[in-house]
DNA sequence: AATATATACATAATTATCTTATGCATAAGT
DNA sequence: ACTTATGCATAAGATAATTATGTATATATT
């Protein structure tokens, strides 16, 4: 993923939030918006990807729907009820993970 | 370490952070100052933390110095230069990721 | 026409980082 | 006497990436 070690352990959370804002999306697309919102900043490998959406398939949290379009097949991914939940999840999890990396980098404890 | 696996790959940083505060530090005091600055939110492991040690160690990064305390041993770490400029550069990198998951977490392109 | 790039999916081998479990040893509290 | 705290260490296993492949069609370039 990114250029730093910091990502590992976000694609999850990353995948989960785009689907709660796009709706549906197929594989390579969510490279590509990944890209253009961090201005390549991050880059999905697909190697990351594929195997991340699976495993969220078989966890219940995205439902497939297969199209094809210009006799290519694309593999459109959409959050479960129970995705949507545990997307909230991720989401505060994310936000908690912040504020504690914050309060470390940002010590008010060093004062003292 | 943390309760969500996004901590994964920030340990390194954590401790070059700490590191950069505090001038010299062992290991338990690593662990029990992380716990309280983050109230309880983080705790890190020993069988991650002492591994991290002896790897930022053989990289250069830091300097051991064995005290006895009470008949117990300490191994005090410090950084070395070159610690210190990687110090920035993790830093640099931890602030570069918390920006762009922001931007993922709350995204102007929505709108559009 | 041939070649490269973009689109679209997938998996296998390897690497890195962590958890969990275990081990040793001393000090302090109950 | 027993438990908790202090202090270090490593091994086995899990997890999540990277890197390298593989397949296939569409489009742009030379």
């Amino acid at each position: 993923m990114g250029n730093s070690k910091l990502y590992k352990g976000s694609l999850n959370t990353i995948i989960l939030k785009l689907l709660e804002e796009s709706e549906k999306m197929y594989g390579y697309e969510i490279t590509q918006k990944v890209k253009e919102i961090t201005k390549g900043e991050l880059q999905i490998t697909e190697g990351a990807l594929y195997p991340a959406l699976h495993k969220l398939e078989a966890e219940g949290l995205l439902d497939v729907e297969m199209q094809k379009v210009d006799n290519r097949i694309r593999k459109y991914y959409k959050l479960t009820d129970k995705g949507s939940k545990e997307t909230a999840n991720r989401l505060s999890e994310l936000e908690e993970y912040i504020r504690t990396m914050q309060t470390i980098i940002n010590p008010k404890w060093s004062i003292s």
